[in-house]
DNA sequence: TTGAAAGCGATACCAG
DNA sequence: CTGGTATCGCTTTCAA
């Protein structure tokens, strides 16, 4: 139901009959000796108010229960402070450790709201919508592609606003992620330098999928700068999950080509070839070499450990965070546009 | 910055001058012909509206490009359409289900706010005073210990609110999860009726963690039962992480007492068991059987498979979600108490 | 079916 | 350092 519902009697017997829920600014002053105007101010900048006076507030607003009221607040001043951030899903772990780092970048001074978009450009778009309906002071998006109503939006909003994960040359407002061509060109020529020579590349579908596209970009650019043709027969895509990777693996290893690694990229994938190499008892990486990405601890625990691109999610979710903030609050920002690089992890199967 | 920063003129060139920003209802009903009011009508109740002005509203909204002010409406109203959840962690993926239950639930009427309680007493109490100077309409905990401020305030604020996970007989206002004791109790009789004998326990340190806490105490009530005997020894408590897991059960068997089996609860400890047995060469189910919670796409495809107990986090989530949705709605709610239960997952491990 | 007036609970701005 | 007054943009309420 909604907030303050008690009656709202002119005379104030304290610390009894209401809650702190329905005491008003005005309330705590009248308690205090002071106008609701001091009071706000205590709050907001305890500085410019006299110590005395700023203690009589705080026992006041202790005795009442008082609890500000942001929406009031909000309205008056024009500025919220609550931050949107738009993931393709909640569930997925690789995006919750990104909603981590922007919630820890915020702290307590401005508050979270989040929605995911389904994987979907239009969900993105709603999703966009209702935070600027709801006047967020800043937006955060997993997802550099957009519909055009999205960017016409948020420019028109004037609020600041970071894109993250895949780099691009023009945002919205501010970056910060790194290059999926990159990381693909560089597992490419790691594999390469390792001594694989028939490199079979696996990622989800990328049709809707720019990162996807982005990395099996990077990938064949790698071996076409060692004058290695790609094998089209063995660049595929895939299911999301282990399976996808499991599945992916096979069908590789029954096409008759031949092929001594596989770098299976997004997700899981790497990690369900690997364990389905183990069910078939195929020797990684003798038989056939395992590279993935997206990094996690699973990928090193299991055996033979993977060979994989950590991106920093969570890194990229504070930096967000931070720029967010730092931009709400006025201060000047850097760089626009933040490339967090990514890392090799060396390990056993490729 | 703020929202609404252009200037404010009294009159309106359509279309053209300002960004759907700083459009007020005023506006749209100026250029409709009709007042400020019946926008308002026409926006959350079309039926209350002739239909030639409901077109002519609709009409200004789109070439005005009008995004109604959410937090002036919440004010006017006393009613927020905002929902607040606090979960240990954002990025566990456990909790990531239910998060994206109860963003499911939500649907686009509702939007939703998250924060982290740092698996801390202290931290949720300070999420939910955030949630309530933001005047959500409606919490979700998932948790269901709290601080006594917590719990005051949030009886005080008079808002829905549900508490999920681990079942309490007095929740604050609903609860939706499921019995750790009975699924702890469940586990080990799982385990006996298997014909395991000495079976050993382990979970994450309990002094914090009410859940493991029951879980153990169904696990031992279990035993009990059955006329045996726990042997304290192999009653361990462990870090998290695969490693935690791994830990643990070399501790188990290299402590010198007889075991056949170990349930490991929580996160993933299981599969760090068992990819540990794995690598020493051990044995599952026949050395050592392993029985796990959590169930999750993992445990199903590493191999040996692992029997564990499956939660129903998500659904939780959607429960949950859709309890505070018709709360707020004013429409009655069933039972307030709802036991989702659990599943015990049959495979190879035990 | 529509509108005018009076809030909602804070903050901005200007005085004192 | 403190207070009065006018908003902020919408909804409630009552009247037409």
């Amino acid at each position: 139901m909604g907030f303050a519902h008690k009656q709202q009697g002119t005379t104030l017997s304290l610390a009894t009959s209401r809650s702190g829920f329905s005491v008003r600014m005005a309330d705590v002053g009248r308690l205090a000796g002071v106008s609701a105007m001091t009071v706000s101010r205590a709050l907001r900048d305890p500085q410019s108010v006299a110590t005395a006076t700023l203690r009589r507030i705080e026992q006041s607003i202790k005795t009442t229960g008082y609890l500000p009221n942001r929406i009031a607040g909000s309205l008056s001043s024009r500025r919220s402070n609550v931050i949107g951030l738009v993931v393709p899903s909640l569930r997925n772990s690789l995006f919750a450790e990104t909603i981590q780092g922007v919630a820890d970048a915020l702290g307590s001074a401005y508050d979270l709201m989040v929605a995911d978009s389904g994987y979907a450009l239009k969900g993105e778009e709603a999703a966009i919508l209702a935070f600027l309906r709801q006047r967020v002071c800043g937006i955060v998006l997993h997802n550099t592609k957009h519909t055009p109503t999205a960017r016409r939006q948020l420019a028109d909003a004037e609020i600041p606003c970071v894109e993250t994960g895949n780099l691009i040359r023009e945002p919205i407002d501010m970056a910060v992620g790194f290059s999926n061509f990159s990381a693909g060109f560089a597992m490419s020529e790691y594999l390469i330098r390792r001594g694989y020579r028939r490199i079979a590349f696996v990622s989800l579908p990328t049709a809707d999928n720019d990162r996807a596209a982005q990395r099996r970009a990077g990938f064949l650019a790698a071996l076409e700068r060692q004058q290695m043709k790609a094998d089209s027969r063995i660049i595929l895509e895939t299911g999301s999950g282990l399976r996808g990777g499991a599945e992916a693996l096979v069908r590789i290893m029954k096409s008759g080509r031949r092929c001594d690694a596989v770098f299976l990229t997004g997700d899981v994938l790497a990690t369900g070839a690997v364990l389905e190499a183990n069910r078939r008892g195929w020797k990684i990486p003798e038989r056939i070499a395992i590279a993935g990405s997206d990094d996690n601890e699973l990928q090193e625990s299991v055996r033979p450990s993977i060979t994989s691109i950590r991106f920093p999610r969570y890194e990229i979710g504070r930096r967000a965070g931070a720029m967010l903030v730092e931009r709400v609050q006025g201060r000047p920002v850097g760089r626009a546009i933040i490339d967090l690089g990514f890392e090799i992890m060396e390990r056993e199967s490729a």
